[in-house]
DNA sequence: TTGAAAGCGTTACCAG
DNA sequence: CTGGTAACGCTTTCAA
């Protein structure tokens, strides 16, 4: 005794004896129909349970299906164990969601840094947002295009019919590369984040870095060099505290007059890594070296340490996403936009030690 | 000079000069079409830029969408800032990213636990999961029934209707609980997660104790006092570090003859809060206080030590989570699912401190 | 203010 | 193996 089929806007209609055209103008709320047809339709919906116009019957016509796909380069293990990540799609949400708009997750796997094209092209999609992910010779960016999906790239890259939203990558990093000249450091060394999503990790070789898939990883380099000239680089093979350990260990176990005064992370989850690194050598922070990030992120567990960072206004730019979002769906074309970042210094960097 | 309008699969069928059934026929591949033909139509496609079928148009036909909804019950940088949650839902995409499925995210914002209506209504919906909230008297729920959207609810909670996928709350912590009273503790005290979001902190009366919204916080404190009976609850008002700080803060902070010996927190993330209080207070763990926790999360920050806490094998759960929808998709009606626990004893939990 | 009719882009069924 | 035709559930002119 279930109901037979899930009633439709004609049946409302017939019960209450109008055309499914004016029923249709009732639920679409704002349209000029006389009060007592109004109840009828609603009194006859509520009887038989009419829970609304199909939302996919509607996209059909408005060609808008209320779903932004965000694009993740990893399993979402992975790429959500980074705040920055997290807080920058809590932003786009908090935008998108009172517009009746959700966030469609597309994630990659272990193999595959994004979503395959079997994928995405099931899927309905009014725009998407390049979250983590370097794109560029992906092939799913041809079927969107194809099918007219307008994107936009966080952090990169930066390509016509892109728009693009970003930070001061480089004048951050050059900011706090002052910082760290002025406390009289010399050797530096930087942890630095995946170039490419392919598990290398060590020591950065110019054909490596020729190579470097991320438009931020470089500006971010770029910018300590800017100041300090060449600096040797560390690649990590992910975003991660161990990466970040690993790599602290590989630069800092070394006699102290080859080892760096100061290390700088790309990440703060990196620098996390490079903390516990020197704790477990025995090194003190900041009198025997000097530790930085990037971000500003929170990671509660991280005092009784501050540390020194670039802050960037992660959630902030998660916003100006979602307002490029809905420009893009309304059919308007928003321009790119570079946000502002301070360097916040905390208590992990000081005077370089005298040698 | 921009294209005209997308092309459809009418357009691509004129121009391959076939039927637009038979060019159909070419795209959903399994079908018997003669390989000229086939051609004929790939061609055109290919000329025509044509991106493939129009999903929403698809769904339209099929009454399928690709899209199932993830309700997350708070805003998503408190919700995905425990890695359990973050785990669950790559378990859950990784099953059903193959199949073309895509997460929706429905969050709520400071003030609603959940998604509004019309963030609802207006997206397509194959299924839902509830993830992290605990539904009951929402109105979302009905709206989504009236839809004839099938529902999973992770962790409760349990009705008809309902996909029911948890685990073994009550048998976890009595084990827990059993490996403590076997070190000599008696005097224990609990960390709760929120009963309710609605920001409330603090010791637990019985009033609000009958008022508890979810069901695995009331199954966790159970298993304690099947073992030991009656033991104090002190309530945090969100799963956060700094939560259980303040919560351990105020059971450990008391002369030590009224100190628990032993405190169960509900989550790992408020077991490292209760660790920071202990340290800060001067306390050794175990030695002066044993500290434990649930869910087994990976906190890459948190060594030294390893919290002694009852392992959920989270992402498991997800793929189980994951599989149910697939059936509910497909039409077929899961099981209800209760998936195992154990005990893993770390460094935190010791024998009871003599008085 | 309401109704009739024409699509939106596909797929499914039934002939041929 | 291929073509015609009828839905799928709704919105949107255009008339009345």
């Amino acid at each position: 005794m279930t109901d037979r089929s899930r009633p439709t806007l004609a049946t409302v209609a017939a019960r209450a004896e109008v055309a499914s055209s004016t029923a249709s103008l009732v639920f679409s709320g704002s349209a000029r129909v006389a009060p007592s047809t109004r109840e009828r339709v609603l009194a006859a919906a509520a009887e038989l349970g009419y829970a609304g116009p199909d939302p996919v019957a509607r996209s059909l016509r408005s060609r808008r299906s209320g779903v932004v796909g965000a694009v993740i380069g990893e399993r979402l293990a992975y790429a959500f164990s980074d705040p920055v990540s997290v807080q920058l799609l809590d932003g786009v949400t908090e935008v998108l969601s009172p517009l009746g708009v959700g966030l469609l997750l597309l994630p990659g796997d272990a193999d595959r840094h994004g979503p395959t094209l079997a994928q995405l092209a099931h899927v309905p999609l009014d725009a998407v947002v390049y979250a983590t992910c370097g794109l560029e010779d992906d092939p799913a960016l041809e079927h969107l295009q194809r099918r007219g999906v307008p994107i936009v790239a966080v952090d990169g890259p930066r390509l016509d019919d892109l728009v693009f939203v970003g930070i001061q990558d480089r004048r951050g990093t050059v900011e706090l590369t002052r910082h760290l000249t002025d406390l009289g450091h010399r050797r530096v060394a930087v942890v630095a984040l995946p170039l490419r999503l392919d598990g290398t990790r060590g020591p950065v070789t110019p054909e490596r870095r020729a190579r470097v898939h991320f438009l931020d990883v470089r500006e971010r380099a770029l910018g300590v060099e800017e100041v300090l000239g060449p600096v040797p680089l560390w690649e990590t093979a992910a975003n991660a505290v161990e990466e970040g350990e690993r790599a602290g260990r590989a630069l800092l176990d070394v006699p102290a007059d080859e080892r760096p005064t100061a290390v700088v992370a790309q990440s703060d989850i990196l620098a996390a890594g490079v903390l516990r690194a020197a704790e477990a050598l025995g090194l003190r922070v900041p009198e025997d070296v000097s530790v930085a990030g990037f971000d500003g992120a929170e990671l509660p567990w991280l005092p009784p340490v501050r540390l020194t960072t670039v802050v960037q206004p992660t959630t902030e730019k998660g916003r100006v996403v979602g307002r490029a979002v809905t420009d893009l769906v309304a059919g308007r074309r928003p321009d790119d936009v570079v946000l502002d970042v301070h360097l916040s210094v905390g208590t992990t960097t000081g005077p370089a030690p005298r040698s």
